[in-house]
DNA sequence: CGGTTTTGACCCGCGC
DNA sequence: GCGCGGGTCAAAACCG
């Protein structure tokens, strides 16, 4: 067989009762194929996102792993090199413990501002429900912080896809949310509040897309069809068989490609029964270091932080994807405007090809992101990468304001039938304000030059490099209306 | 023994 | 209608 995508390597074997998060996590590293790219564990940080740094976390297998990775991006441990291999250079021996718990601390202390965010947005939300005239339940009976599940921030497809269902049968992602008190007002389950207020831009902007729900509907059934077809794709170089996301996957399938020597392998994913999400693992034809994981559908369950990174990420893009082939008003398909505007923002960064089957979103890692502004790398350098779904969230969001786009933070009854009543040139006023700001995918690539760095050299606090060269020349490339492929490249 | 991988068969959409 | 290619199914093999 052919050394190809599938290379014979078995994905993760796991347990299948699920103790999440934590559970998972640990499990997913502690397990991790010695041959299979981890793109998202990071060793030295994780959960910052809503879990203590006290917890199960601290336990990680620290293996060193020879991943395979050949990046081009300088890995960094808060500012101290790191060879690819994750193995530190020698400086790295010479930081003490107390700089780790110095380290360790500052992440503790960022994951109770989160929880204590988080906090906040709940007791608003119960405030808003005591001052309805209805009988409510107190959000937590306990006092204590509730504890989201990972699928609230996930941008993605499911909202789409999956609310289609929600309609006739109660959609299972949806179903995956703590249980709010339902009985408001308006009768509607206010996680969607929630929902709202974590990751405000990226998750209303959904619901532009989404106008089924409010009997308007107008989005016809090719537009579903593209939406349920839409997929992002993530290229990187690496010798492993197969990227680390988080996730557990089954491989289901191999097909010889056309043109492509390499054979294809299809997975679906394994953490829940009827998880619609399917995988396709295969190498470029034209460089076989190249590895190119495309991934379909959303989670219907909880995510472990590992995975949530990709899948946000992934989500975020194909989000913007479908949020550009949406067909405005005046006739135009947005996908064009959007590949028009990607092309005007930075050639370097966007390509388009026509010979994908499905609208794809390429999230091209293979280059070096020593190509942003200094500005952006230092707004994103020291993130904590298991913050990425926030930071692309917080992206959307800041570009959002940037692009004039104000969505009403109301949540009353109404507002989502509102919001998809708002035109769709409008939409693609947004969508084309949001991706012609060349922070935007900045910051998207940075975010994930980030993971990779984080991933591979077990660092947390990843400085992108310090060479900053932003080419946004003009491209040529061809714009297909139906099978359009945006590719963001970290050049 | 249960879960995963392998692999040929099958289905389906699309272009001619 | 036919062929092709992509995607999935499912039985057998494999593995821990």
């Amino acid at each position: 067989m052919d050394a190809g995508a599938d290379g014979g390597h078995s994905s993760h074997s796991q347990p299948t009762s699920i103790q999440f998060p934590v559970k998972l996590y640990s499990t997913a590293t502690d397990h991790k194929p010695l041959n299979e790219m981890d793109f998202f564990t990071d060793k030295n940080n994780h959960d910052v996102l809503l879990h203590d740094h006290s917890d199960n976390y601290s336990d990680h297998n620290h293996n060193d792993v020879n991943t395979g990775l050949h990046l081009l991006s300088r890995n960094t441990i808060s500012g101290q090199s790191v060879r690819d291999d994750g193995t530190s250079t020698d400086s790295d021996d010479k930081r003490t413990k107390d700089e780790l718990e110095v380290e360790l601390e500052k992440m503790s202390i960022e994951n109770r501002r989160l929880k204590q965010e988080l906090h906040l947005m709940m007791m608003k939300l119960h405030k808003r429900e005591e001052n309805s005239d209805e009988e409510h339940k107190p959000v937590n009976e306990g006092g204590e912080m509730m504890m989201m599940p990972m699928p609230f921030i996930d941008l993605g497809l499911a909202s789409l896809e999956d609310e289609n269902s929600r309609s006739t049968s109660e959609g299972k992602i949806h179903d995956e949310l703590p249980r709010l008190p339902v009985n408001n007002v308006d009768g509607r389950d206010h996680r969607e509040d929630v929902l709202d207020q974590v990751l405000p831009c990226s998750n209303k902007v959904s619901r532009l897309n989404d106008t089924k729900n409010d009997g308007s509907g107008s989005i016809d059934q090719a537009t579903e069809a593209t939406i349920r077809k839409a997929r992002v794709s993530v290229r990187a170089k690496s010798e492993a068989p197969m990227i680390t996301d988080g996730c557990q996957w089954r491989k289901y399938g191999q097909k010889m490609a056309k043109g492509n020597p390499c054979p294809r392998a299809y997975y679906r994913c394994t953490m829940a029964a009827g998880c619609p999400v399917r995988k396709q693992v295969k190498r470029c034809a034209e460089d076989r270091t190249i590895l190119i994981t495309t991934y379909e559908g959303n989670h219907n369950h909880p995510l472990p932080p590992a995975a949530m990174a990709m899948s946000s990420t992934t989500s975020s893009a194909a989000r913007m994807l479908l949020s550009g082939s949406m067909p405005s008003s005046d006739g135009i398909i947005n996908s064009n405007f959007l590949a028009r505007t990607l092309f005007a923002c930075s050639s370097s960064m966007a390509t388009i090809s026509a010979s994908a089957p499905f609208p794809t979103v390429t999230l091209d890692l293979t280059q070096s992101p020593n190509t942003f502004p200094v500005s952006q790398q230092q707004n994103f350098s020291g993130q904590n990468t298991a913050l990425l779904p926030q930071i692309i969230g917080q992206s959307l969001y800041n570009q959002s304001k940037f692009s004039g786009l104000q969505l009403s933070q109301d949540t009353e009854a109404g507002t989502i039938s509102q919001l998809g009543q708002l035109s769709r040139a409008g939409l693609a006023d947004t969508v084309t304000a949001l991706t012609t700001n060349p922070n935007f995918t900045n910051a998207l690539i940075t975010a994930f030059s980030s993971i990779i760095s984080g991933g591979s050299g077990g660092g947390s606090h990843t400085n992108t490099a310090v060479n900053t060269t932003n080419s946004y020349s003009s491209n040529n490339g061809s714009v297909n209306n139906k099978d359009s492929e945006f590719c963001f490249r970290g050049n």
